[in-house]
DNA sequence: TGCACCAGCGCC
DNA sequence: AAACGGCGCTGATGCA
């Protein structure tokens, strides 16, 4: 049956709810009403034919949902003149918020499609995460927040229908409105709820323009648009080297592959396979892992490493990692660069998630494929020994603190508190255990654990007992770390989980001690890196453009002649944020100026 | 054939 | 009682 609808052209429809605008002589009516109010509620839908392989730089935005409390609008970028549509969104969104779900993706090809930026934003999905103090159960879909913060139900089975078509149906348009109405709800229960227990915040653009005053949101979403001009940056690549370092170790690989395989008839990467070898053939007593199968991993091998066979095993595994991680880089590059993409509140802490190709794990080896192009340098700057001041700033232990007050060499300090030695007399051994130390008792590992630890990771033996002595002295020393261990593991055992919170006042749940001693100091790190690059980016101008983020590392490339500016703008920005974090400990840095991504 | 899961390993 | 945590990518494995 035909309905009204069908047998109507479509320029002349308007339905209860939302207006679909066609029609060039409409936008000055549009603008109108959206001039308003502080914000705007904003989602787009892109016409591409694979939903899975969306391209940021050749997709096409098909429609533009904008909408107040009261009106909303949907806007046919493909009926309308592309010149018209650009004026307008600059005019609409300057000095004015917008409100979205995941509005990295909205922003990026409003970008790309028309070079329209937008700094002040809300976005409901990190504003969801925020909220679930970082629940892995939690979904963050629009779907999934709307249920939970809005008690409302939506469909999006219409997300991946074809908006390439000239004619949308009505139950396309209908979907697209309903995605405002849908954010409206959610962003006021959320206000609230971020809210509670803050006053108001300095006043910042986007606390003003939201009524936003929790800390923690506030840098989120004033990270989420640098975010935006990252990804759509990427990081510039040397194919020639990438090219060279591909055949040389796919060479390397076939030569001991052929060699292993002569004479050894298993895979070499059959974790099942080389550990039954070892067990059976040769009678070696493996550990076994968590699920009680044999462990096989490098560390465990190492130890056999007189053996031809586990001498090739370790070397095929290395050269087949380099060379799967440069696949994996080669993979995403185009012109030259390559488009990671990131997760913003990639793990519970805060940290993000770097993805497509993963720009977080590059190999030392490998760093040498990131180069700059003439004329350009890279910044690369990273905070020292962050963890360590961080948690120092967070138990208030004054030995620690005072430690790093005077410019002491922490793990030097350590090295000496642990073996007795008098500070200066710490020799090169003892800092490297101590620096295994560190990073491991702080962090509730236990002395079993740091034997194994020690020796995977800094190459240093040590026994049962004497990690059982160093453990000890540690927590006799930093007296607060052994005070807020405990205090961690009696709440523990009355209750089921922990509230913890990072320096900035992130939330995060906890539920074992590890996660518990874990969390505040991981996440006060990505707080403190956000907070470095927001600071970054706000002073910077168009001679420098931010690459990557590796949790205590910015990359920037910078124009050549005006590195020296980048520089100190960089360096202002991370000694304001560590001020900011850090209240008691100093805060220390270093910045390095290179063509090439290394230290 | 595809999916879920795990082990292993790179980075912080 | 004991416990360092976080991530993504690859390939083997087992099951449908």
């Amino acid at each position: 049956m035909k309905s009204l609808f069908d047998s109507l052209p479509q320029e002349q429809i308007v339905y209860e709810g939302f207006k679909y605008i066609t029609d060039e002589k409409d936008i000055p009516s549009v603008i109108k009403e959206l001039e308003k109010d502080k914000y705007i509620y904003l989602d787009t839908e892109v016409a591409t034919k694979d939903l899975d392989n969306i391209d940021v730089f050749s997709d096409k935005i098909r429609l533009i949902q904008l909408g107040n409390e009261e009106k909303i609008f949907v806007i046919d970028a493909f009926k309308l003149n592309q010149t018209i549509v650009t004026s307008f969104l600059k005019d609409i969104f300057r000095d004015r918020g917008v409100i979205g779900h995941n509005l990295k993706f909205d922003l990026k090809f409003l970008k790309t499609n028309y070079n329209v930026s937008v700094d002040t934003v809300f976005d409901t999905m990190i504003a969801s995460q925020i909220l679930s103090k970082g629940s892995e159960t939690d979904r963050h879909s629009l779907k999934a927040v709307s249920n939970r913060f809005a008690g409302e139900d939506i469909d999006k089975k219409l997300q991946k229908s074809d908006w390439t078509s000239s004619t949308l149906t009505k139950d396309q348009l209908i979907y697209a409105a309903e995605d405002i109405k849908a954010l409206r709800k959610i962003f006021k229960s959320m206000l609230d709820r971020l809210n509670e227990g803050y006053t108001l915040q300095k006043s910042s653009k986007i606390s003003q323009i939201f009524n936003l005053h929790n800390p923690v949101a506030l840098l989120e979403m004033a990270f989420l648009p640098v975010l935006v001009d990252i990804e759509l940056a990427g990081m510039s690549v040397n194919i020639k080297v990438l090219n060279s370092l591909l055949e040389e170790n796919e060479k390397t690989f076939q030569n001991l592959y052929f060699e292993f395989k002569k004479n050894y008839q298993i895979d070499p990467f059959s974790p099942q396979q080389v550990a039954n070898y070892l067990v059976n053939k040769l009678n070696i007593k493996l550990p076994k892992t968590e699920k009680g199968s044999y462990s096989s991993q490098d560390s465990v091998l190492k130890n056999y490493i007189d053996l031809e066979e586990v001498r090739l095993l370790i070397s095929i595994r290395t050269v087949k990692k380099i060379i799967d991680k440069l696949r994996e880089i080669k993979g995403f590059v185009k012109d030259g660069r390559v488009y990671g993409e990131f997760r913003q509140i990639g793990a519970s802490t805060g940290r993000m998630a770097s993805m497509r190709p993963n720009l977080q794990n590059i190999p030392a080896s490998l760093k040498k494929v990131f180069q700059t192009e003439k004329g350009y340098k890279f910044i690369i700057a990273d905070y020292s020994q962050i963890e360590l001041r961080l948690a120092a700033e967070y138990t208030g232990d004054e030995n620690m603190i005072k430690a790093f007050s005077e410019g002491l060499d922490l793990h030097r300090l350590t090295a000496s508190v642990i073996t007795g030695r008098r500070y200066e007399d710490v020799s090169s051994e003892d800092r490297k255990l101590a620096k295994a130390i560190n990073f491991g008792l702080i962090y509730g590992m236990s002395p079993k654990s740091l034997v194994e630890y020690a020796k995977v990771n800094y190459d240093v033996e040590i026994s049962i007992d004497e990690a059982k002595e160093f453990h000890k002295n540690f927590f006799e020393y930093y007296k607060n770390f052994g005070q807020w261990h405990n205090t961690v593991k009696s709440y523990l055992q009355k209750h089921r989980n922990i509230e913890v919170s990072t320096l900035l006042g992130r939330k995060l749940l906890a539920y074992r001690f590890t996660d518990a001693v874990n969390y505040p100091i991981q996440g006060s790190g990505s707080d403190l890196l956000k907070m470095a690059v927001v600071l970054y980016y706000k002073n910077k101008d168009e001679s420098s453009k931010i690459v990557n983020l590796v949790h205590d590392e910015i990359v920037i490339e910078s124009q050549e002649d005006s590195i020296e500016k980048n520089v100190e703008i960089l360096k202002e920005a991370m000694e304001k944020a560590g001020k900011r974090v850090l209240k008691k400990v100093p805060v220390a840095f270093e910045v390095n100026i290179s063509n090439v991504w290394e230290k």
